[in-house]
DNA sequence: AATGAATGAGGGTTCATTCAT
DNA sequence: GATGAATGAACCCTCATTCAT
């Protein structure tokens, strides 16, 4: 890559960026061409000699952050040995950008056409982690081996949804006790835990 | 009530029906006025002389709908007798709007100006029938008495939003089976239940 | 007359009075009937049955005006005895009215369909009646001899058509000396008035 | 300046005049961007790029005409020398103004927000040129010494500001002839003049 | 005769996108 | 390749007027 491609994609970076803070924080329909194109200190014209349209730029966009998640996923699987870390770090990857961007990037999702390429990255990328992940917990005996892996799954993503500004809240009481208490209600829901016993 | 009041809150209430379907379908933002007009068979004026405003239009559907739901809820609670019961009834009925309405409310919320009245509405109304519900059933010993007030209301919300797809895909399936399986989510976390032990 | 036609002129001259007075306070475009109907008392429909349309209701107010203040000015005419003591009125008639609706009553006639209406009433009406006061001036030797008629009609027209904010702020100042000056301004205009030399 | 910049300014001059055209003859209220710009041939957005709001385009076209009359008047003053001339001057390009406008420009003024700029600018601009060519009149002797500035002011507005129509309509007659009696009277009044004693 | 309800015909403004330099 | 300027297609909302009771 030469010098005067190294300025373009900076340029198409710096767009990308800006796009996507913008559409996080306000939502998709309330970011107009003109906003990303100030916040990236470039004409309008430029964004569309570069993405073509709106809505490509958003799937660009999303396209990247997926990417880069995933990565950023995989990396702290290998990185976390136990369980209860791995399912800890998960928690806390969602809280973290949960506390950037405030869940509209679910609505920019929805806003986007990548519907189909969103399943299949879901599907044949993400899952399989998790799958792993749980069959060897329940091979330890870490998790009920009566649950079945979709079932797993939904509940995991329950645990990742979570409320954000409720959570936010939460958070600025006793973190450490918080944490442990939401741990505990992943690991033995309602109930009171066998070490309390 | 006369026959023009009579007539005069059908049409209200057609157009407050119509506005709240579309709204809820395509997002506040992809609603036209004209769209609403023809869905309720009036013309877009007679929408302003009733509402004054899209906005305004909004929060009149939006008000009405809490409204709604929160007596239902407090006949919900009143009708079922046990802890198990009322959470059981408390998700499916979170269920139930996330069938007809695929979680568009919450950005329709968004889209309002009715922060502070939801707030209130939460605080004064929701929260204080569920406190009580989990005082009981902590005196009761049906739930974990170490729990934080707080930390219940959180985690009984996860379980309220979890996503609305998945849930319907799981559904699906084993249809008993996976509620069993929630309940026992619900209650026991990932840890093996007592009764199976 | 009976009672029943009694009260409905009432309703008509309500209506015709708040109009007048909406009209004149803030043009004729920017007073919507559901405004003289609520001034009035009436719904708007009551208006259209009385008067037909807003243009309509428009043209009658103004030609109810005009026969009101003709008949005021006659009267004023035969009142006062010399020349001076009738100019002076005709200025201090002017003044009262714009005091009370601030030059808003030329816009009013813009707006109307009157110009034939008007012309006609003025020709054979008012003019006639000032032609025969300057005359008589002229005969008494009050007015200069060599100013024709429609010269006189013109100056007169201008002390009546004077920028009224700037009247009204001056007569907050010394009253009585300015009515003096503004007199001797139209008497004797920049020179020095004879009786000062 | 460049290429761009020439276009843009002439295009902006452009919409400018029409729209202080369309806006002296028919009144803001009944002027539409879009006659404005189908007037300077560019599209309705094309206005709103340059000058945001219908508003805001009133009170640019305000503003600069207001200078430039500011500007020739200025300039008259220089050219005139005796009070006389500046005085006929002046009353003449009223007239001017009239004719080309007839008397639509008060109107225009009084749907502006501008009257906190143009009273001030009257203040500080116009009433200190006026006032210097009354002083050297009185000086000089031309002007009744007894009479106070803000009087001074106020006869000459209430000659600037005679009724349009009819002067044009005195104009049509035996113009010199009545230039000199409309002198007359601005100097003399109804009185006989001194030279005709 | 009077009213509550409804409406047709517009008018101002916005925004993604294209044109011309 | 990048930009300043221009635009088509909508959308919200208003108001004089008519309809139905």
């Amino acid at each position: 890559m030469n010098g005067y491609q190294r300025v373009k994609e900076k340029k198409k970076a710096a767009i990308k960026n800006g796009a996507f803070s913008l559409f996080a924080e306000r939502g998709v329909k309330d970011v107009k061409i003109e906003d990303i194109a100030a916040t990236a200190g470039v004409s309008q014209v430029t964004i569309y000699n570069h993405f073509g349209s709106k809505e490509n730029l958003l799937s660009e966009v999303i396209k990247e952050y997926i990417l880069e998640k995933y990565e950023e996923f995989k990396a702290m699987l290998l990185d976390k040995k136990t369980f209860k870390e791995k399912i800890e770090a998960i928690i806390f990857m969602k809280i973290e950008a949960a506390r950037l961007h405030p869940d509209t990037i679910a609505a920019m999702l929805k806003e986007s056409n990548l519907n189909a390429f969103l399943q299949q990255f879901q599907e044949e990328r993400f899952i399989p982690l998790l799958i792993d992940m749980f069959d060897e917990a329940q091979k330890n005996g870490e998790v009920n081996p009566a649950i079945s892996n979709e079932m797993l799954l939904f509940y995991l993503d329950i645990f990742r949804n979570f409320p954000q500004e409720k959570f936010m809240a939460l958070m600025r009481g006793d973190k450490i006790q918080h944490t442990k208490e939401i741990m505990q209600l992943f690991f033995y829901g309602l109930s009171v835990p066998p070490e309390n016993k």
